[in-house]
DNA sequence: CATGAATGAGTCTTCATTCAT
DNA sequence: TATGAATGAAGACTCATTCAT
C-alpha cells in the first residue's frame, strides 16, 4: 500500500487547494482537506509542518512572482516610465500570472485572510493607486483636487479586483486575453471621460 | 438601572453591527459581541434565537430593500425601459440605501459569507448583468457574440463592487453621492469605449 | 442543578491542585482535572481562561509571599546584616509558607516546570547561594577558594531541596516546626564541621 | 556508508542519553531523537521495541550496579556490620557510580519519571533511611523518639539529593571526589550536631 | 538494514447554544 | 428580565507506534 511520497504530497497540495479556494484558508479545516486526500490529518502532518505551511506551498511561487511584479513597478516609477504604457504593463504582468496559475492566483488574492499573505492584495492596490496618483498628476488639474483622492484609490480597487473577477471565471488563456484587454479598454475609457 | 427592553435590543444590534464588521459574521463570537454590550451572551438568546437571527435584524430591512430595487429592475425590463437611464436607476436606487444605511449594506454585502445572505451580492451582480445584457444587446452586434457573454458579467460585478468599495469608504453622504457620480461617468465612459 | 460559582470555582481549584500535584504540570491534563471535578472541560475554561491561568490561580499568593521574602533578603544583606541569623530568618519565613500553604508552596517548587514559575526555586536557591558566600567569605579563608564555590551552591540547594521535602511530607504544623529546627540544626553542625 | 549494526547503536543510545537529560524522559520525542542520530524514527524502533526499552538499554546498567549496592547494604546490616563506616561504603560505593556513569546516573535519578525506573531514587532513600535508623538507634535514645521518624527520611534524602546534585554539576572526577568528601563532612558534622 | 507512510489517541482551546435560577 | 453554569462538537497540532517497501 506504500505511495511515492512525490504523488501524496501533490495530492494534498491539490485537495488543499481545491478546498482552500471553497472555504477560504480560515475556514478550511485540516481535517475537511484530510478527507478530501482520503488520508488521515495527522498524515498531512507527515508533509506539511503547518496548516500555513500547506497554504504557503501552494500560493508562495505565485506571491513571489506578483511581488516581483510590484517591485518592478515601482522601479519604472523611480525611472520616471509613468504613462498609460505602465498600467498596461502591470496588468499584462498579472495577466501572465492569472494564465499559468489561476487558481493559485485566486487564492493569493481572495481567500487568504488569516495567512501572512492577507495583505497582499491590498498592497497591490496601493502600488498602483500610487502610480494611477503620479500618473494623473502630470496631465489633470481635476485630479489633484483633494475630493477625488478617493477616487484614485477607488480606480485601483476596481483594476485589481476586475482581474481577481477574471481570475475567478475565465477557465481558458483565450478568455483571459481577452477580457484582460476589455477590461483595459473599459478602463482607459472610464479614465478619460471621468477626466476630461 | 432598569431599562427598556427595547433599548437593550437596540444596543445589541449596534454592538453586533460593528463587530460583524470588524471580523465578519463568522470570526465574530456571541461572547465578543456581548462584551460590548455589557450584558451576558444568555441575554442575547434571550432577544434573538440565533446567532443568525441577530444578524438577520440587522441585515433584513436593507436586504429586502436591496431586493425590492432588484425585483423593479425585471419589471421596467419587462416593460421595456431598458435603456441607459436604467443602469443609472439601478444605481442610484442602491446609492441612497447607501447614504440610508452604509454599514447595514456593507455588511449584507461583504461580510454575510455563512449566512443565509451570502448569496445576495452573487444575486444582485447576475440581476444587473441580465440587464446589462438585455439592453446592449439591442444597440451593438459586438455584444452579442459569445466570447463577450463573460464581459456582460465582469461589468456588472464593476459596478457593484465599485458600490460596495464607496459603501467601504465613502462616510459622509456628500462623498458618497460624488463618488457614484465618478462611478457612472467612468462606467459610462468605460462601456462607450468599449463596445463603440 | 444550577450551583454556586464560588464553589463549583473552589472545586475547580482543588482538584487542579490534586492533579497538578500528582503529574506536575505539564502532565495534568484539563481532561483529567475536569473529570476529577465532575464537570465539562469547557466549563473550566468558564472559570479560568488557561491551563496556566488555572495555576496561576493557586500557586500566586504562595509565589508572591516567597519572592517578597527574597527581597527581603536582598535588601538584609545590603544593610549588612549577614549572618546565621539572617539564615534561620529565610528558612522560618518559608516555613512559615508552608504551614500555611504546604500543598501550593509544593506545587511551585516541584511541579511548575513548564509555567512561568519554572525558575523560581532556581532563583530561591541562587539568592540563598550568594548569601551564604557573602557570609562565610568574612570568616574562612577556605571558602574563598575556588574549588569550594560548588560547594555553596551545593549547600544552599541542600537547604532548599531539605524544605521542599518537608513540605512533600510534613503534614502537621508541628511536624514542620520540629523538622526545620533539626534541618537548621544539622545545617549549622555541618558546615561548621566542613569549614572549620 | 554501510555502517555496522552496533555502532548506530550506539549513536542512538548516545542522542537519546543527551535529549532523556535536556528534557526528560517523557518530554523528549522520539523524532527528536532520530534527528539528533540523524536518522528515521522507525529505524530507532528497529533497534529497540520501545521508546521505554531505549530508556532501558541507557540506563539498565547502572540502575543494576546501584541496586546490588542496595542489597549489599542490607546484607551488612544483616551482618550486623552498621555504624558510619557503612554510610561511607554507601556514599562511596554510589560515588564511583557517579564517576563512571555520570550522566546514566542522573538520567536513572533524576528524570526517569514516566518509566519503570521512576521509583529507584525513592527505593534508594527508604534503603538508606531504614539503615541510617538501625544505625542510630543503637546509639541515640533521642532518634528512637517518634518525632524523629520523618528525620531519618529527611537525612537520607538530603544524602541522594546531595549525590545527585553532585552528579548534576561536576563534570570531573576530581571535583565529584572532592564534592562528595565535603557531602559526607557537611553529614557527620550536622548528624553529631543534631543528635548530640 | 533502513525508511517513508500512515494512524489513532491525546493535547489545549474556542464557540454556539441550552438550562436553571 | 437577566445571567452564570454547563456542554459537546470542532479546531490545530503532537506523538508513539506499526507497516510495507
Amino acid at each position: 500500500m506504500q505511495v511515492l511520497k512525490e504523488e501524496i504530497r501533490q495530492r494534498i497540495v491539490a485537495a488543499a487547494l481545491d478546498i482552500f479556494l471553497e472555504k477560504s484558508y480560515e475556514k478550511a479545516s485540516m481535517r475537511h482537506i484530510a478527507q478530501r486526500v482520503g488520508t488521515s490529518v495527522s498524515n498531512i502532518y507527515h508533509y506539511f509542518t503547518n496548516k500555513e505551511a500547506l497554504f504557503h506551498a501552494i500560493v508562495e511561487p505565485i506571491a513571489t512572482h506578483v511581488q516581483r511584479v510590484l517591485r518592478e513597478i515601482i522601479t519604472h516609477e523611480a525611472q520616471g516610465a509613468t504613462d498609460l504604457v505602465e498600467e498596461e504593463y502591470v496588468t499584462n504582468a498579472i495577466g501572465e500570472t492569472i494564465k499559468a496559475h489561476r487558481r493559485e492566483f485566486l487564492l493569493l488574492m481572495d481567500k487568504s485572510s488569516g495567512t501572512s499573505y492577507e495583505n497582499v492584495r491590498s498592497d497591490i492596490i496601493s502600488t498602483v493607486e500610487t502610480h494611477i496618483i503620479q500618473y494623473h498628476l502630470k496631465e489633470s488639474k481635476e485630479a489633484r483636487h483633494p475630493r477625488n483622492t478617493f477616487l484614485m484609490h477607488f480606480l485601483a480597487t476596481n483594476l485589481i479586483e476586475a482581474l481577481v473577477e477574471i481570475a475567478r471565471h475565465c477557465t481558458d488563456e483565450k478568455q483571459v486575453e481577452h477580457s484582460i484587454d476589455a477590461l483595459m479598454k473599459y478602463h482607459i475609457g472610464g479614465v478619460a471621460h471621468l477626466m476630461g
